[in-house]
DNA sequence: GATGAATGAGATTTCATTCAT
DNA sequence: TATGAATGAAATCTCATTCAT
């Protein structure tokens, strides 16, 4: 269809974008091993020669959509707040954000990010990729509550580093119940009741 | 009608055993997708006939390890406490249980989980298993928390059910992280902090 | 269960009749190819290893059923008229038993001869009983038609082989198309028609 | 949705007949299931994947292939004769094509046909394909017949049902001993005697 | 002898990737 | 450049047969 002379570089990107869409639906819905480049191919309405132009492997397809996934997602974190804020509502709101990002959206996102965990130890660039997100998360989340205790809001005795891995912990499984769970419960219920307990448990007792 | 084996059913007992092992030393290295049949028949050093001769399919091998894996968990938290017991020390002891389950013992293990988590959605006797568990886990964890709010020992402003349920998002995302991240960390400090959290969190104030 | 201490003949004969019989019910019903001997051993009730005592391979079980399949049908025809009956009474006579054997059994037998006939061309010894018996059918049938064109009771301008290929057609066919397809018909209202057609086809003319 | 298919459908046509070609050469030789998809992948020179992209499995193979045979049959028939032809003639007409169609060609057909018949009643399609030209058959002689009848060329006492009936049954029994018997016989002065029964059988008496 | 667990060659089918057009 | 037919290695699973007990 493109009559296009010279395939202008927003077309590319847009072909791009269309076939990780494609295979960010049908890897969510259906794993990343049952799902073949054919059905790739009629998801995203273009060809295979076109899916291969754009990505030289399945598995290079895959890696670029855990790299899409993961641009924004800490970004939007930190943006959620402002740096005035008392670490305490720091916390709250990323717990709120969070929460939003994790139970507000489909389980479609959720279930991609529980792919691209499994596939992890086994594909190399998955898996730095990963760790490089968990860092950054987890020195995003101590350096709040390292700031928390330095300004006195937060106990003392809390080891920040421990605390952020708890809190990421936290929301991973959280991520990996919601996503792999049938059964009925209040997941909204769940951030007014995670506010508290950081809350009370980091809080420095107002003695 | 068989007029009696020929071998013991012990014997059958431990060839079956000795297949799940193979299978769960594969699925937990290399993924279930990516361990074939004849992987696994060599590592178990029997033959194909042998291992569909215990099990129908590769999937009914899978779900049949996950059916093991699933036994002793949940028996093996209750029995780590006395009814006795405080609910907080109840909480401290099951948590220092739950981590040493999960970073004493080989990311293996927790690999595994995750093979089990992300197929459940696609496979339903392995969902309708997880979610069993799941269950019985939360209410495990709500009637312990249940019971410290009733005996004063935790706040009346706590939720036992969304408490429980954060409880066991941190533990599963725990195991997550521990499976799937190479960071360096010293994880076994984490269970002293959780403990500090989860007591001041839930901690009815001495007032 | 058997405490013979020397088994007898007899019990042999009985065992190997249980297989054979076990054989025909499921070659008859899913064919030579879809049935396993772990289906035989199911449905005769023995084990693996007794029926390998009685057969030395599942074709050999099948060229087996074969000869006994076999053995009845041409004396059976043989009896059914006296030698000094007309020519048109034993024709007669021999269209009425082959109907009632063909219609009036199950399509069970007729199935099984077709499994027969199929795998004629690729079983040696089961071609070689095949051919056998249709010659001798063949023969047997031309005798009579010859002996009646002798008697004068035939059309001299009759080939006798030939028309005795043509009623063996016919009744094989009339086997194979009752065995093979499911529209209803009264063939029951066949054999009189057959009877008809042949008398008026082969007598010779009052004038 | 594809733009424009790369190949002509003439070639795709093509491919697919090489495919059937093999298939028949094969099944009609050894037998369905003494026939791999391996043969059938050297016997076509082309590859698994191809052959799986033109049949998505071995049964839907066969399948197309029946459809393909009986394709062509019945019409064949039916141009042999002018309308205006006597009902004798017809018949005779029709004895003649048909053996001509059984014994003139090769026994490939007649042994693929049976492999067919045998496989009916356990493949839905073959059996609903099966009973459709037998019906189909069996209506086009039976017409003729009556049509015989009430010209008076033939006796009154027949039934027409019944006496095609019998036809259909000759000549499928006449195909499935051509395949299957070994014995050398004259298989070609059959049509003339066949001709012959047939008119005497049914003509009325000149009287 | 009788048993049925074990064997392993071989069958069918899938699917990431290539490449002629 | 884009297409999708073709490739073929590799996966899962079957089953006639053997043989240790």
């Amino acid at each position: 269809m493109p009559m296009s002379p010279k395939v202008s570089q927003q077309y590319k990107q847009e072909v791009r974008d269309k076939i990780l869409e494609a295979a960010e639906t049908l890897f969510s819905k259906k794993g990343y091993y049952d799902t073949s480049m054919d059905e790739i191919v009629e998801e995203s309405r273009l060809s295979k020669g076109a899916i291969y132009g754009y990505f030289r492997s399945k598995e290079e397809l895959f890696v670029a959509l855990q790299e899409r996934q993961l641009e924004a997602s800490l970004e939007q974190l930190k943006s959620t707040f402002a740096p005035e804020d008392s670490a305490r509502t720091k916390l709250e709101k990323i717990v709120e954000v969070a929460f939003t990002a994790i139970i507000g959206t489909s389980k479609k996102a959720c279930r991609i990010n529980l792919e691209f965990d499994v596939a992890a130890p086994r594909i190399r660039p998955v898996q730095s990729r990963r760790d490089k997100r968990f860092r950054a998360t987890h020195v995003f989340l101590a350096d709040i509550i390292r700031e928390g205790i330095n300004k006195g809001e937060f106990r003392r005795d809390v080891d920040p580093d421990s605390a952020a891995m708890v809190l990421l912990a936290t929301a991973d499984g959280l991520s990996l119940d919601w996503a792999t769970t049938t059964l009925d419960f209040d997941w909204k219920l769940l951030a007014d009741q995670v506010k508290k307990l950081v809350a009370e448990g980091l809080l420095a007792s107002p003695a």
